[in-house]
DNA sequence: CCATCCGAGGACCACTCGAG
DNA sequence: CTCGAGTGGTCCTCGGATGG
């Protein structure tokens, strides 16, 4: 069998970059785990059906096992990380490729627009500073969102609601994706430890990714965030802890968007004249119904506004918390939904728009979505219908 | 050593239904 | 009417099994 020549130095250095022991390898890839050691020592090669497998399995592109020394692996999140003051070491593996997916998308739909003569900039990306009225920023993504009664009368429910407001800055320009998944890999779960979103600012495509792992309130509160990200023109990594919304978080521009998320789904004159003292605060999250924002949300908003004591505070969220966690998550569900969900759906029928026209390879596309070529089919013929 | 097949696991949306 | 819970349809990845 022949030989693939790699260098075995950077077998080691894949493996460790993956965060995987020998034993992991050796079952992933059915193998002993002395055969691996010696690829690593240099002792042995793997056959080149053995390489292939080997850098599948380790995430890393093959040409890599047989560079002379690891690659710079800097781009992207170098800016992010200047761009967002909190110190974090390192990201994880599954961050960093949700990042450069979405990173490729945004590309991609950057240059379709200019092909197609419709890349004009949007207004409101960087319209303000952290220095602006919190108020004056969260209408005016009300406006751009549309958000008003009428709007939180026609959802049917508070997950409903979530996709109403996305639907509503897609069609204001803003790339949405959300996800609880590395590409499309069920196997390979987003941890909300690590991250609960991030923007990438953009004059005229700006992309804004959030966990799909976490809660349904969690969501709805990161995505507003971020679109506030956006406002002030800023990208970011967010990992907005709903607790740290109360408190005073050290980052200034954290802080500041996480007033204008809370302003623009529960502006505090609405919520301080439907507050009443002389009812519980289970009687007053009833009363606020309407607003179609979960308990944690008004839960935050009665905190920021004093209306209730830190202490309630905390055994409110923490009974809250619990009861989100332990909720079941049914499974099922139509893949021609979940992918333009996942890939957003203005990128989806863009990129669909696009092959159709022939101006790009099904096969292109089908990749960027991480799909076969005949599911992409499939999912173009789906949404063609509705 | 390797190609191929097969079942398990699980993601997510859209919709319906029934209780309050 | 409102709202949450439940359900159906579809795909991708993984890993074990099989047999050349």
């Amino acid at each position: 069998m022949e030989k693939a020549g790699i260098n075995s130095n950077q077998v080691r250095w894949a493996r460790e970059r993956a965060g995987l022991q020998l034993s992991d390898l050796s079952k992933a890839l059915q193998l002993a785990e002395d055969k691996i050691a010696a690829w690593e020592t240099g002792e042995e090669q793997p056959t080149f059906r053995q390489a292939q497998k080997l850098a599948e399995r380790l995430r890393v592109p093959l040409p890599y096992l047989f560079l002379p020394s690891p690659p710079e692996e800097n781009s992207p999140i170098a800016d992010l990380r200047t761009l967002r003051n909190e110190a974090r070491a390192t990201f994880s593996l599954d961050f960093k490729e949700v990042l450069n997916d979405s990173l490729q998308k945004q590309n991609w739909y950057r240059e379709y627009l200019q092909n197609t003569g419709q890349a004009s900039p949007l207004e409101f990306i960087g319209k303000y500073s952290v220095e602006s009225d919190v108020k004056t920023v969260a209408r005016d993504i009300q406006a751009v969102l549309g958000l008003d009664e009428e709007l939180r009368k026609s959802a049917r429910s508070k997950s409903d609601f979530l996709s109403k407001l996305v639907q509503q800055a897609e069609e204001a320009g803003i790339l949405i994706l959300i996800s609880g998944v590395v590409k499309n890999n069920n196997h390979r779960k987003l941890t909300v430890e690590e991250f609960r979103g991030f923007v990438l600012s953009d004059a005229v495509a700006p992309l804004v990714f959030i966990n799909g792992n976490d809660t349904e309130a969690a969501k709805l509160f990161t995505f507003v965030h971020e679109l506030a990200h956006l406002w002030v023109g800023a990208s970011g990594v967010s990992n907005v802890e709903v607790k740290s919304a109360v408190e005073n978080d050290f980052d200034q521009l954290e802080r500041f968007c996480n007033q204008v998320a809370a302003e623009v789904l529960i502006p505090a004159e609405d919520f301080q004249s439907i507050w009443q003292s002389d009812l519980s605060l289970e009687e007053n999250l009833q009363r606020y119904r309407h607003y179609k924002v979960s308990d944690l949300v008004l839960l935050i908003r009665a905190r920021q506004l004093r209306r209730i004591s830190s202490t309630e505070f905390q055994q409110a969220y923490a009974t809250r918390i619990s009861w989100y966690k332990n909720r079941k998550r049914s499974s099922g569900g139509n893949f021609k939904n979940t992918l333009p969900a996942r890939n957003s759906k203005l990128l989806t029928s863009a990129l669909i728009a696009a092959t159709l026209e022939g101006q790009t390879l099904y096969r292109d596309a089908a990749r960027m979505l991480n799909v076969k070529v005949e599911t992409l089919k499939k999912v173009a013929d789906h949404l063609e219908i509705h």
